[in-house]
RNA sequence: GCGUCGGUGGUAGAGUGGUCAAUUACAACAGACUGUAAAUCUGUCGCCUUCGGGCUACGAAGGUUCGAAUCCUUCCCGACGCA
């Protein structure tokens, strides 16, 4: 079976770069796995890799849609299997890298979604509803979704009243594994050495003209609210330049943010008890060559 | 030295006689996740617990009271004002 290597963990932990060596040794080309980096122009925010740090290996699923439109798992899953496909074809190894772990899985694991394409009508109807309203709306359409689903979370809540509208009921969850053999490889760094890789980077990132780059985003018609709504980076700068916040604000709101948002991924990746890990300051590329 | 105001849990900051282990926010920790996933949501958060409850706590020591974080006295510390 065809070998496809993930390479996945928290934010920061080194990821891009591991992915690079490894591409270079095997002759893999490298599909990203990152909500935020398949959109146009959110460059030093998201931590895109840049042409010069890609040292001529090919990035997949980079700058592939436009941030005023809202991207989806489900359009992450298409084309990254077709990434996949073509890569294979041409004799390459495919190598996953990136944060997402929903992506991650929805590819890894073959996640089949309920065919049921977001209904933009229905949500902005849907979100003026209560939490409490919309867990009785969904239960009338469908109990059995009703049991198991977080009540108090308006986006799932939303998502499934969607869903039970158009089919009748959320089918349950299925999985159909493609046929490829994904060897996942997870990297980690201690939560001291994060959470100060994670201000370093942090004021790297201002000093290479981040906020310049939320300006220009803004100016090329990105709202500010669907600026904040990307998160992070971009949700609190917004925030600033709208100077709804200081400076000192932003940065504080930032380093927590961020690390919160690391411990969400480190809670998400901790399930898939396929991922093989590795502290990322202690590591050597070839240990991983040899896993592989 | 005199006077005023204040000292509350990791921090900020409510509470001014019982319903207070103490509102809330932040931090911290744990978790969920079916087309928004960097999003969205939940739980724990003094100590012990057989999860019923038990114990110690609101600067310190005394006191008043059936009962005090809350009132009184003294002391310690801080800010400000007057000397």
């Amino acid at each position: 079976m065809q070998k496809v290597i993930v390479i996945l963990g928290q934010t920061a932990a080194g990821k891009s770069d591991l992915a690079v060596k490894i591409a270079k040794k095997i002759n893999g080309e490298i599909i990203s796995a990152d909500s935020r980096q398949v959109y146009k122009n959110l460059n030093i925010g998201s931590g895109k890799i840049t042409k010069k740090e890609m040292e001529g290996v090919p990035h997949h699923l980079l700058d592939v849609a436009n941030p005023k439109i809202k991207f989806t798992v489900v359009k992450y899953q298409k084309l990254a299997i077709s990434a996949m496909a073509d890569i294979v074809k041409r004799g390459k190894t495919p190598i996953i890298c990136g944060g997402t772990g929903f992506y991650i899985d929805a590819v890894t694991k073959g996640i089949i979604f309920p065919e049921v394409p977001p209904n933009i009508k229905l949500r902005k109807q849907l979100v003026t509803k209560s939490a409490i309203t919309l867990f009785l709306t969904l239960k009338k359409l469908d109990p059995q979704r009703a049991k198991t689903i977080d009540a108090k979370n308006k986006v799932r809540l939303i998502r499934a009243v969607e869903i039970a509208k158009a089919l009748g009921k959320v089918p349950k969850e299925t999985e159909a594994r493609l046929p490829f053999n994904f060897i996942k490889i997870g990297l980690y760094l201690p939560t001291a050495k994060l959470k100060n890789k994670i201000e370093k980077r942090l004021l790297t990132r201002i000093k290479m003209g981040m906020l310049n780059e939320a300006k220009k985003l803004h100016k090329q018609g990105l709202s500010w609210k669907r600026m904040e709504e990307l998160g992070l980076e971009y949700r609190f700068m917004a925030l600033y330049l709208q100077n709804k916040i200081n400076k000192k604000e932003m940065l504080e709101k930032l380093n927590s943010e961020i690390h919160k948002y690391a411990k969400r991924q480190k809670t998400w990746f901790k399930r898939d008890k396929e991922i093989t890990w590795f502290d990322a300051s202690k590591l050597k590329t070839y240990v991983i060559i040899n896993v592989l």
